[in-house]
RNA sequence: GGCGCGGUCGCCAAGUGGUAAGGCAAAGGUCUGCAAAACCUUUAUCGGCGGUUCGAUCCCGCCCCGCGCCUCCA
């Protein structure tokens, strides 16, 4: 099997994939607080993930990935008080749009979505074994996790802590802490605000914890793989291992992954710009959620993502140019037989396609591989070198890339529709557009371009594009 | 100030110590009744200045520029 690499934050370095347990990657990954709808950028990390575990199932390696939800903090409690209601009934409508979400992208749903306040118990229990080893200390009801008893901690972002405790820019929390760099682990509710009443006092958790407990109870001590977005290697992901590997004294994670920022425009995407798009907005203006998918994941993950209109465009054309390959290779003609040279070719493809993906995701240098083929092909088909026996070799390679890519299936119209989104035109039914092309052959049998012309022009109308193919027959499809 | 990512064709984006993948766009062409679509072909010397080297876009140093993190954040 192909050496699988990839670049592992904690040491700056590319490092061969080594699973703990022989045949499965066990993944945690930071998904998203369920506060308000998830953004595009949010997005861009979760379709790298996407890629990474789809890419390992390719290889045959099973999949256990954890996907948290985070479904209380601060903006949660405040925003469901003044909804009035409760945080769960609060969370709920986020966490099922973000299903639909990924779901519209085609992001495979991770082997266990958990959600943070289903683990109350699971993160007191973590607390406890915290307290017992004597790193935690309790301040006005409030329970600490206690830094300079770790003396790892910083490895991971390369911070520098003492810089941090002479910086001026300290959190400044309404909880009172020894050191600045102490991180809570649990807080002591503030009146009128929801909380558990656990064996550690009346609270409810801090941010960090719910990661170092869930990652650790579905994966173990131990996990191969942590993802997320860069902004979260500090302080989220520091205080991850210092919590886990403070309580097991073991190490937490083999392999930091962390995902690059999207921009938008060049510029960092915010609310105060007016350039912040979740995924409904964009399928609100007209993009298919396949363009959106291949945007996404064209770029490969450690670099910044320029989110552009002409972005759009590009990745909607070569979205296209892919499909109308293999729509090619399966309603074409070819001439009897088959022929060395293009299973050859096809096989170059599949391996510097999973090359590609095994060098650190490499998406750009896989997708280059599909279109270094598609461009081949296509050549040896114009030629009439690519034969019966080739076609049904060619698709089975083009479906095993999919697997990884996911941007084959025509079913945008479909996933916007499951989103409340309708198609802008009405369509013709198959049947009636199926009728009219034999009437238009017809007419241009007899000459009659004039009438040919008028029903090109109502198809034209309807989007629905037609190819007329060399062989006389016609392709149409959707726009 | 510290840490990190990046500056390669009009745009997006790989890559390698020995003279640059791929996609989009553009131009030319094939096909066509004319088109469209589809397909083919063509198009860069790698931010700047030094250094190492027989040879650097790729190694080292300095500089310039963009973005991010260092406080909640994918």
């Amino acid at each position: 099997m192909i050496q699988i690499r990839l670049h592992n934050t904690l040491t700056n370095d590319l490092q061969p994939l080594v699973p703990v347990h022989p045949g499965e990657v066990r993944i945690y990954t930071c998904g998203p607080t369920v506060y308000a709808s998830a953004h595009i950028g949010n997005f861009r990390t979760f379709m790298f993930q996407d890629v990474l575990r789809r890419f390992l199932k390719s290889q045959g390696l099973r999949v256990l990935q954890v996907m948290n939800v985070t479904d209380v903090d601060d903006r949660i409690i405040q925003s469901a008080a003044a909804a009035g209601i409760g945080i769960r009934e609060y969370t709920d409508k986020y966490i099922r749009a973000f299903v639909e979400d990924i779901d519209a992208l085609h992001i495979q749903m991770p082997e266990e979505l958990v959600r943070a306040t289903d683990h109350i118990e699971d993160m007191v229990a973590l607390i406890e074994k915290l307290q017992a080893k004597g790193l935690t200390y309790t301040s006005e009801g409030s329970i600490y996790f206690r830094i300079a008893k770790f003396p790892a901690y910083g490895r991971l972002s390369k911070i520098d802590v003492a810089g941090m405790q002479a910086g001026a820019r300290v959190d400044v929390d309404q909880y009172e802490k020894d050191d600045a760099r102490d991180f809570a682990l649990w807080k002591a509710p503030k009146p009128g605000e929801h909380f558990w009443e656990t064996r550690i006092g009346p609270g409810r958790p801090g941010w960090h914890i719910e990661c170092s407990a869930m990652a650790m109870k579905y994966l173990g001590d131990t996990l191969d793989i942590h993802t997320g977005g860069v902004d979260l290697a500090f302080p989220h992901h520091e205080n991850e291992i210092a919590q886990s590997e403070g309580a097991t004294g073991k190490q937490f994670v083999r392999t930091w992954l962390h995902a690059e920022h999207l921009i938008i425009e060049g510029q960092k995407m915010s609310k105060s710009l007016g350039n912040f798009y979740t995924l409904r907005d964009l399928f609100a203006r007209g993009h298919k959620p396949s363009t959106i998918r291949y945007l996404l994941l064209s770029v490969p993950y450690r670099r910044q993502l320029n989110f552009t209109e002409e972005g759009i465009v590009q990745a909607r054309n070569s979205t296209e140019r892919l499909r109308n390959f293999v729509t090619r290779l399966k309603t074409a003609q070819f001439p009897p037989g088959s022929n060395a040279e293009n299973e050859k070719r096809i096989e170059k493809a599949e391996n510097d396609f999973d090359a590609g993906l095994a060098d650190d995701i490499n998406t750009a240098m896989a997708l280059a591989a599909v279109f270094d083929l598609v461009r081949d092909i296509n050549t040896s088909m114009d030629r009439g070198t690519f034969l019966q026996q080739d076609a049904p070799r060619a698709v089975a390679a083009m479906e095993k890339f999919d697997d990884v890519l996911a941007l084959l299936a025509d079913d945008d119209d479909e996933r916007l529709a499951k989103l409340g989104f309708s198609p802008q035109k009405a369509r013709m039914a198959a049947a009636e557009v199926e009728a009219l092309i034999e009437e238009r052959q017809a007419a241009k049998k007899r000459r009659d371009f004039k009438r040919a012309d008028e029903i090109r022009q109502k198809f034209a109308d309807s989007g629905i594009l037609l190819e007329d193919a060399k062989d006389g027959s016609v392709r149409w499809k959707y726009k």
